[in-house]
DNA sequence: ATGAAAGCGCTAACAA
DNA sequence: TTGTTAGCGCTTTCAT
C-alpha cells in the first residue's frame, strides 16, 4: 500500500541504503537528493517508524502514567509534556489508571510491550516496584510529584512542605490560632509533606496544636465538601482554614456556600491550585499555586537529556517553588 | 537484552510458530504450553509489540488529536476514550494542538508516520483536507464534537442547536425578553450551531432579535470576561444572558463579581459545562450540560467497531443530546 | 499440532 | 558517496 524506501530506490535507480542515509541526515550526492526528493513526494513516501524502531530499538514513544487526567493539575502537566516531547520528535502515549494501584501496574506493562523509551509517571502508590523491570532494562523512568521507596530514580517534586508552612504562617500573622487543615489521604506523599509544613508552622509560630483541628480528606469535591462540614461542626471556634487540593477547595466553597458560613467573615480559607477558580469566587480565595508548566517542562527536559545520554547511575531531584496569590479570604483579628 | 520468542523457542525445544501459534491463542498441545508458560516466566519475556506491529501492519495505537487537552471538556472525553480503547488492548499517543489548524496538521503526518490504526480528533478548523491522505488508507479516522468540510467519515456530535434553543425558551418562559448571548467564535461548527439554537428560539417565541444583544467570545476565560463586560456596557436593559461554554462561563462569573452585577436579581445568568463549577457558584448556576462521558464512549466503540469490520462506505453519524441543570440564576419577571 | 522458511521496512556494517 | 547484505522480532504460509 503505502511505499517504502524500496520503491524510492527503485524509482531513482539509487540502493537503499542511499535513501537510508538521506533520510538520516547522511551526505548524498546533490543530483541523487533532488532525485530521491522528487520519488519521495511522488510516491507520498513517509518513514514507517514501526520499522526504523523494531531495527533501532528505540521507537520515539514515552509513556506518561498518571492518576487522572481529568484533573487540571494533571493536565496542565501534562499538555506541558507532551508539547516538548513532541517538538522533539517523540510521542507519548497516555495511560490514565484513575489512582489505582493495580491499573498502574497495568499500565506499566502495557507500555513495556510497546517498548516505549522512556516512562514519566505520577504515581498513585507509595511503592516502586512495578517499575523495577522497566528500569533494569536501563531505560529512564521519571517521577512527577511524588517520591517513591524500592525504587531510585529521577524525580520532579514541588516544595509541598514549604508551601502549608507559609500559608499557615500567613494565617498566624493575621492573628489566627485556631486553624482548621483539610489534609489529604494518609500514606499519600503530598498529602503528608503537606500536613508536615502545617505542623511545622505551628511548631515555629509556638502555637500548641490541636489534633481535632486536622481532618482527612480524600482529594475529592464531594470529599472536601465533607470534611469541610465535619472540621466545622468538630470546632465551632476554628477561625481559619487550609484546604490541601484543587477538587477539595471546590467541595469546601461548595459546602460553606451551601451552609451559608461567611468567608471572611466568619472563616479565613486557603485554597490549592486553579488560580482560575480562585478568581471566579467571591470573594477572591487566597491561594498556594504550583508551578504546572514548570514541572512539565521540567520533567520532559530532564527525560530528553537521559535519552540522549548514556545511562548513568545517580538520580536527580528537582524540587520547585510554589507560590502564593493574595485574594480576599484572609481576614485579620 | 529482552527475551524474544527464539529464546523460548530454544529453551522449550519447540519451533517458532509454535510459540506464535500460543501467543496468539492458537492450539498447543497442553504438555508444550506448561513448558512455554514456564520459559515465558522464567525468561520475563513480552512480545514485541513494534515486531508484531510491523509483520500485522497493525500498530495497536490510535491517535488522538484535540485542540487543549487542558481543557476539562476535552480532558473528560479522553479520559473515556483512552480507557475503553486499552481496555481493548488499543494504546492512544494523545496530541494537542493548541487550537492551531498547522499544529493540527503536523500532528496527522507525526501519527501517519507512526502507522496508527485510526485517529480521532476534535477538529480545530473546518476543513478536512489534511485528513485525505490517511483516509485513503481506509484506516477509520473519527470526528468529535465538530463536523469537517471536504470529507467525509464518521462523527459523534452533540445536539448544540436543540440544547442552547431550549435554554434560551427557559429564559422566555420565565418572562424574559431581552436575552443576551455571548457566543463563540465566527467559523466554529460548535458556536454556529448554538447561536443557531440562540436565534430559533427567538423566531420560536415571536420575539424580534436585536443583533446588538449577541457578543462574540473566544471560547477562553479571558475572553468571556470581556465579552460579558462588553454586552452589558451595551444593552444596559438586558435581562438575562446565556453563556456559551465552560470556560466563558467562568470568565463572565468573574467579571460580574468584578462589577458586581448581581445574579440573578440584575441579570439572569445560564453557563456552559461543568456541573462542578455551577454547584460552587453563589447562588448555584444554572446550566446546560454535555454527555462528555458518552461522547468519550461513543467514539471510542465507534472506532472499535471500524477496527473490526471491512472498511465500508458510508459514514456514520451519532447525534447526542444534551442536559440542562438547574441552579438557582433564572428569575422569574 | 508443529516446524522451516520467508519477509514486513528499515538501519548498519562492510565493501566497493 | 554508494551498493550489498544481514537481521531486528514477529507472523504466516506451507509442509509435515
Amino acid at each position: 500500500m503505502a511505499a517504502t524506501i524500496k520503491d524510492i530506490a527503485k524509482k531513482t535507480g539509487l540502493g537503499l541504503a542511499t535513501i537510508s542515509s538521506y533520510l538520516n541526515g547522511g551526505n548524498v550526492r546533490e543530483k541523487n537528493r533532488v532525485k530521491i526528493e522528487a520519488a519521495i513526494k511522488e510516491l507520498h513516501f513517509e518513514v514507517n517508524e514501526v520499522a526504523r524502531g523494531l531495527k533501532t530499538n528505540k521507537t520515539k514513544i514515552i509513556g506518561i502514567i498518571i492518576p487522572e487526567l481529568n484533573n487540571i493539575f494533571c493536565a496542565e502537566i501534562i499538555t506541558e509534556v507532551e508539547d516538548l516531547l513532541r517538538s522533539h520528535g517523540y510521542a507519548a502515549i497516555v495511560c490514565d489508571c484513575r489512582t489505582d494501584g493495580k491499573r498502574e501496574m497495568e499500565a506499566v506493562e502495557f507500555l513495556d510491550k510497546r517498548r516505549v523509551d522512556g516512562l514519566i509517571l505520577m504515581p498513585s502508590g507509595n511503592s516502586g516496584k512495578h517499575l523495577r523491570a522497566f528500569a533494569r532494562k536501563r531505560k529512564p523512568v521519571i517521577l512527577i510529584d511524588r517520591k517513591l521507596r524500592d525504587i531510585e530514580c529521577d524525580s520532579v517534586l514541588v516544595d509541598n512542605r514549604g508551601a502549608v508552612k507559609d500559608a499557615v504562617l500567613r494565617l498566624v500573622r493575621a492573628g489566627h490560632e485556631r486553624i482548621g487543615m483539610i489534609a489529604g489521604p494518609e500514606e499519600m506523599f503530598t498529602a503528608e509533606e503537606r500536613l508536615a509544613g502545617y505542623n511545622e508552622a505551628f511548631y515555629e509560630a509556638g502555637i500548641v496544636r490541636q489534633k481535632e483541628l486536622v481532618v482527612r480528606g480524600d482529594y475529592t469535591i464531594a470529599g472536601g465538601a465533607g470534611s469541610f462540614r465535619a472540621l466545622l461542626k468538630r470546632n465551632p471556634d476554628m477561625t481559619a482554614v487550609l484546604v490541601s487540593n484543587y477538587e477539595m477547595t471546590m467541595g469546601a466553597i461548595i459546602e460553606a456556600n451551601e451552609m451559608d458560613v461567611k468567608i471572611p467573615e466568619r472563616l479565613s480559607f486557603i485554597g490549592f491550585d486553579n488560580l482560575e477558580f480562585a478568581r471566579a469566587c467571591v470573594p477572591r480565595l487566597s491561594i498556594v499555586t504550583q508551578p504546572t508548566k514548570e514541572i512539565g517542562r521540567r520533567a520532559a527536559e530532564l527525560m530528553l537529556k537521559r535519552l540522549k545520554e548514556e545511562p548513568s547511575g545517580d538520580a536527580v531531584s528537582v524540587k520547585l517553588k510554589t507560590g502564593f496569590v493574595e485574594g480576599k479570604t484572609i481576614k485579620k483579628r
